[in-house]
DNA sequence: ACCATCGTGGTACGTTCGTATCACAACGTT
DNA sequence: AACGTTGTGATACGAACGTACCACGATGGT
């Protein structure tokens, strides 16, 4: 049987022309024809790859969530130089605070596609809410390691807090996003939180940097 | 000139029927004619009283939030019989938590309210933003107040912890709505991270009052 | 070399939406 | 009593949407 494009590439492109328009005008108003033409391609194609338009949403949110588990993996890595969890905690929370253009689309999108799987079966079935559990497990067990090197203030729950800052960090996000507070901001906030788990250092040391 | 009927009630049941119709569909699922049958009366009828889609959308919001900030007042009146500040606090978090469906409605449209004002200037404008900055002034109130009455742990900055508690509460509330998490988990992140704040009772007080 | 299948374009269909138009009943003013 | 304004119904209109249909070029298996 002849088969001579790869349908995995093309969906990728048109899901990421989605994903694009979407972020520019707003889940809300993007069809079938907008993607096409972002894309580049006719109506057609997005029919042919996608056979109805809840499949291209569905296929949308599943890239938009890899994309941005790649990213957030991609920081960490990064700040795995640093010494010490706490620098995994702030890359982990900073990376969600929608900042650049890339993570505005995300929380944006994310935030629209969560309006509509509460009254969207077929959405709500998607595992796209299992990622903020990963990322809860993730956070706690960052502060439980912490709290195991000694690193915690007495009396903080671990489990708890990546619960909190979490929750924190979207609604943060969602300010930022409608224009109520700064990145900056929302930054300054997180360094407050994170001084009431974390011990304060007593030895500017000698031994290892602490932050670059 | 003759006037037979009162405008201004016309308007609020209208707008009652959209916030329901939308509370229960959906906001992006919602038309003219779905809020004409829910309100049971014609389609003109709306368009009367409304004429367009948009000024709808923004006296629906604008009822939305109000009719949200009297429960919030309630709620704090109920608890101004409680002692000390810690219970107004709590009153003001707990009641910005979609628990019932009024309040689950209230998260739901406001959310999707803010997508929608992300690239709608007409809706950005709309001073629905302001509502949270007020809510964080009346928080900070209330700690500095707690503050100042020596009931706060050292080093906790007022200020810092409204701006974080009222993210965690729109951070919460939007778990709860997609049913990632229960209201009673909420709470319970809720009175941990308060314990943290308020310093621990000493002396399980008699029954003596010490604010009205 | 043929042909079934894949990929692609163009376009039409039925629905739904927001809005506009026409008609008319009801009441207050003069 | 006549009239003009107000409130209300029914319906029409144009646009946009998702989807379906039809046609055809290209290509690989046999």
């Amino acid at each position: 049987m002849p088969k001579r494009v790869d349908h995995a590439a093309r969906r990728t492109e048109i899901g990421e022309a989605l994903v694009r328009v979407a972020g520019r005008r707003g889940l809300h108003a993007v069809g079938m024809r907008d993607v096409a033409a972002e894309a580049g391609v006719s109506l057609r194609l997005v029919q042919y790859y996608f056979e109805t338009k809840e499949k291209l949403l569905l296929y949308g949110l599943q890239q938009l969530t890899e994309r941005f588990g790649e990213r957030v993996a991609a920081r960490l890595r990064a700040a795995g130089d640093h010494p010490g969890p706490r620098a995994m905690v702030e890359a982990l929370l900073m990376a969600a605070l929608p900042t650049d253009e890339e993570s505005r689309t995300f929380h944006l999108l994310y935030t629209s596609y969560a309006v509509l799987a509460v009254h969207d079966p077929a959405l709500a079935a998607q595992p796209f809410i299992k990622d903020p559990d990963a990322a809860e497990a993730a956070l706690a067990g960052f502060l439980r390691q912490a709290q195991e090197a000694g690193l915690l203030r007495p009396g903080v729950d671990p489990g708890s807090e990546a619960i909190g800052l979490l929750a924190m960090s979207a609604g943060l996000g969602t300010s930022i996003l409608v224009g109520q507070r700064t990145p900056d901001s929302a930054t300054a906030v997180f360094e407050y939180h994170l001084d009431r788990i974390f011990r304060p250092d007593q030895h500017p040391a000698p031994t290892r940097q602490r932050r670059k």
